[in-house]
RNA sequence: GGGAUCUUAGCUCAGCUGGGAGAGCAUCUGCCUUACAAGCAGAGGGUCAUAGGUUCGAGCCCUAUAGGUCCCACCA
């Protein structure tokens, strides 16, 4: 430990060095304890495929301070990290690794693909956690999990085993929305919608038996091969006579009826649909009410299958034009409209997506969601900003059936065998794979080929980290975990999955409260994306600024839930911040030492209370009141606006007013007031450092072990981030001292103002009377207001120390570089001190006839509470007091 | 189509249950004062989107309008 600290704070001397001791003393480290009580948070778990990003480090700050704050106040924290195997993303990016190679997945086979997919894992797994490190997030690393470790997968299969024998996990054939290129099906919550230039073709169909058409209009010609109907609404004159009958679809010669239903809107195009159920969600629904036949049309990577006739084996968009100018040519095509409309497309590789009935495995929802909706309903879970319950409720009321499978090979298997003798399918564990069918004998029995949609294996994070199904200490003693924090774009992936699965399995909500925070933007409201080029790597910030300057900058001046902009400029003023904490202290240290050499100790533990001056009872107290209000307002997880409290204390009241005034007893000769001096600086510096720790881990703990290695404290308190969180005192405020003091800067501004506006030179020395608007100042300085210092005749300044208990020391000191030491008589401008009072009474008029409304009003007197009511007769006293002042001064001018 | 959210100083944003318009950055002025020029002192700058309403009192509550952002649904 440095005795001299250097002029400038430089973090990157020091962030690695104060984490290693961290990990080292397993300060991170969390294991069941029954005489404390928990804090629970479990990491929402990056992608192995990941990089950190803007989005992360919020996150984790976040959690970070969290977690930081109730360690020091006490709790018994775990922050439970991890890593998430994001099958599909993973799978995607392993392929086009592999396509650079020239290798294709159906080469290396299912084992051969797994075995790459480990070692991406183990190769890229580890970095976002390093950098999760760099950050400074003190997560329980010995506890580091992942979606696919033995005990994750265990986990999954127990579920997926236990909900398939309750009859919430079946297989059945549905629409899904098949990406042809990742050739699986994916849930709706992947599909993207995006606007796109199209065509609206308008198509007739010949009536069977009739000479008549019926003209429709769609977006997707191809599909006609695959229709089963044309439906029209039930109440429409213009079709009513056609109804029943049957219509003739060209190329692939089938007749097919004419419904009615009301799916369709008559006022919309020509008021007729036609059907393909086995191609589209609405039309799938419409052929179920009917019976209608379903007739697939598409292979797997969208190309036309046989059904298709003549088209078989172009893609969907080559069929489309073939389709359309053959009937043109048969004199089918009505007219081409120019249409945009929302395309699906797949969220990961933008595909569009092509709805196909597929044999898929789904999670029921109807009664799953149950208690999940209470849950937020009765506040069991709060969600914080509440806005995002009516997100929350506007899915949960629509809710359906969660399709799970996917047609991957990362991930983790479905443990379902199905039966080449009897065909019937057989759920199980890995551990109890049936060897011969339980149904019929038969030993020929295949695992199904499909792996879980990821966020099946994350909806058990909560509780699979803790060891379930195993009954573990860690998940009686931790969960349910207390906050979640995550972005509002994952409720409904994620957060929602997470409460259900909870009180499904755990029979226990996950969280008791989830904490979502918005996006972070670049500088101009963008998002972030690899695509536009603009992400700012976190990394690059760190190394430019250290982890404590992006950590502030990401959560000052901003509230729960919303989107932030990044600005290099709030980094630069974080690290500003973090600089003048660190001169602060270093002004602190340097004093201690001097005290030293002096052959004096300036660590002693108290002082006596009659030491104490009006300026160190004053920020005591100041300090003691910020502890109340970060405290407050961490736990109402109002993190920004408790930074800037805590900024603004260290940085004006601190730093910019107490520092001040206790210089001159610094330098001085009285022994006993720099004592005081020293240990006040010494106590507020202290408290002030751990309610900023959570926020500026590094800086905080270089400084507080320096500090407390002066003291000879080291031993006992070793890390601040194991130090006690201070507590609020009632006891110790001193109302009558901080009112004296504020009224004091009041004044010094307000020569200081004067001096500015004289525009006189710091050398020259004159005296000056200050005039007060209230009793207590006019004790401490000796006649007039401050407001009307220009007033006031030409005389010497007497701070009258033995009146007020004020020590004059410190108002000299203060206003040492400011106060103008001239008369003024002679330089008052007696036209613009006119104005000057005139607005001013303007002002008080105002004042005034605002108190005045207030206090006649018999609603405010009757119902405002009793405080605020003496503090507005107060305000009017004072009020009326200096109006007579203003009109006395105006009445002398007008002479 | 449904919903959320935002509109406050030149820029980016705070402003928690209605009662004095704030911060950072930028600009201007004066200071290298023995912790810090990554600093100190001071200044200018806002009809709190618009129009109504409730209230003694509205940036804050209600209604409507305009513009921005986002989410959900996905009508062929």
């Amino acid at each position: 430990m440095q005795k001299e600290l250097a002029k400038n704070y430089d973090p990157k001397d020091i962030e690695d060095r104060l984490y290693d001791k961290w990990v080292s003393n397993k300060y991170f480290h969390a294991e069941p304890d029954e005489t404390k009580q928990p804090f629970t948070i479990v990491i929402p778990p990056p992608n192995i495929t990941g990089q950190l990003h803007m989005g992360h480090a919020l996150d984790n700050t976040m959690q970070d301070i969290l977690i930081r704050f109730k360690r020091m106040q006490g709790f018994n924290t775990l922050w439970q990290p991890g890593t998430d195997h994001a099958s599909i993303a993973t799978e995607v990016k392993i392929i086009e690794q592999m396509k650079k190679e020239g290798i294709d997945k159906a080469d290396l086979g299912r084992e051969g693909f797994l075995k790459r997919a480990w070692a991406w894992k183990e190769e890229y797994g580890g970095r976002i956690i390093s950098q999760l490190k760099k950050l400074g997030s003190s997560c329980d690393w010995d506890r580091e999990r992942f979606t696919m470790d033995e005990g994750c997968s265990k986990a999954v299969e127990e579920v997926f085993c236990k909900m398939h024998e309750k009859g919430l996990i079946y297989k059945g054939s549905r629409i899904v929305n098949w990406c042809p290129v990742c050739k699986t099906s994916i849930s709706d919550a992947e599909v993207e919608y995006e606007e796109q230039a199209g065509h609206f073709w308008h198509i007739k169909y010949p009536v069977v038996g009739t000479d008549e058409f019926l003209e429709f209009a769609t977006t997707r010609p191809e599909t006609m091969l695959g229709d089963t109907a044309v439906a029209v609404h039930p109440e429409d004159e213009r079709y009513q006579h056609l109804i029943g009958k049957t219509v003739k679809i060209p190329f692939v010669d089938r007749e097919v009826p004419i419904v009615a239903d009301h799916y369709v809107e008559k006022d919309f195009g020509t008021g007729v649909v036609k059907i393909t159920p086995a191609h589209d969600p609405n039309d799938f629904e419409v052929g179920k009410r009917h019976n209608l036949p379903e007739i697939n049309i598409m292979n797997d990577d969208a190309t036309i299958n046989a059904r298709g006739g003549k088209f078989a084996g172009m893609d969907r968009y080559e069929a489309r034009k073939q389709i359309v100018k053959e009937l043109d040519e048969m004199g089918l095509l009505v007219r081409i409209e120019d249409y945009t409309h929302n395309v699906g497309t797949h969220d990961r590789c933008k595909t569009t997506v092509e709805p196909l009935i597929k044999q898929q495995w789904f999670v029921k929802m109807d009664e799953l969601i149950k208690p999940a909706v209470d849950a937020v309903k009765n506040k069991e879970i709060e969600l914080i900003p509440e806005r995002m319950e009516k997100v929350y409720f506007n899915w949960t009321d629509n809710i359906k059936d969660w399709c799970i499978s996917r047609q991957l090979w990362w991930g983790h298997r479905i443990p379902a065998y199905y039966c080449d003798d009897c065909g019937e399918i057989t759920v199980a564990k890995t551990e109890n794979a049936p060897k011969v069918c339980p149904k019929c004998g038969g030993t020929h029995l295949r695992q199904d080929e499909d792996t879980l949609d990821t966020w099946f294996s994350s909806a058990l994070w909560p509780f699979s980290t803790l060891g379930w199904p195993e009954k573990t200490k860690d998940l009686e003693y931790f969960y349910p975990t207390s906050v979640l924090v995550t972005g509002y774009d994952i409720i409904f992936f994620w957060v929602i999955r997470m409460i259900f699965s909870g009180y499904e399995q755990m029979n226990e909500k996950p969280f008791k409260t989830v904490l979502f925070h918005g996006l972070v933007r670049d500088s101009q409201g963008r998002k972030m994306s690899k695509s536009l080029g603009n992400g700012i790597d976190p990394l690059e910030v760190i190394d430019k600024y250290g982890a404590d300057a992006l950590r502030f900058t990401l959560i000052t001046g901003n509230a729960p839930g919303n989107d932030m902009r990044f600005y290099w400029e709030r980094v630069e003023a974080s690290r500003n911040f973090a600089n003048k904490v660190w001169n602060a202290s270093r002004f602190i240290m340097m004093n201690m030492t001097q005290m030293k050499e002096a052959g004096l100790d300036p660590a002693v533990e108290s002082v006596d209370a009659k030491d104490l001056t009006l300026a160190d009872r004053w920020i005591l107290s100041k300090a003691n009141e910020l502890v109340r209000d970060v405290t407050e307002n961490l736990e109402k997880y109002e993190m920004g606006i408790a930074a800037q409290k805590i900024y603004d204390f260290i940085w004006e009241e601190f730093c910019d007013w107490y520092i001040e005034m206790v210089k001159p007893r610094l330098y001085g000769e009285d022994m006993t007031t720099k004592t005081a001096a020293i240990w006040t600086l010494r106590n507020v510096l202290s408290t002030a450092l751990k309610l900023l720790h959570p926020y500026m881990p590094f800086v905080t703990e270089e400084i507080f072990c320096t500090l407390r290695e002066m003291e000879g404290a080291l031993d006992k308190d070793p890390s601040i981030m194991i130090s006690d969180w201070p507590v609020y005192s009632e006891a110790a405020r001193f109302a009558d001292e901080e009112e004296a003091v504020e009224l004091m800067k009041e004044a010094v501004k307000a020569i200081r103002n004067v001096r500015t506006e004289m525009n006189v030179p710091p050398s020259r020395k004159a005296t000056v009377y200050v005039v007060s608007e209230s009793e207590k100042v006019r004790g401490i300085f000796e006649a007039g207001n401050v407001f009307f210092a220009t007033l006031a005749y030409a005389g010497e300044v007497k701070i009258q120390a033995d009146k007020t208990g004020i020590d004059d020391d410190a108002v000299s000191a203060v206003i040492h570089q400011a106060v103008i030491y001239m008369p003024f008589a002679d330089l008052v401008d007696i036209a613009k001190e006119i104005e000057r009072l005139t607005k001013e009474k303007a002002r008080l008029e105002g004042e005034l006839k605002r108190v005045n409304g207030m206090l006649a009003n018999p609603n405010f007197v009757n119902k405002a509470p009793q405080a605020k009511l003496d503090e507005e007769k107060a305000k009017k006293a004072k009020y009326e007091d200096m109006m007579a002042q203003v009109t006395e001064r105006l009445a002398h001018f007008a002479k």
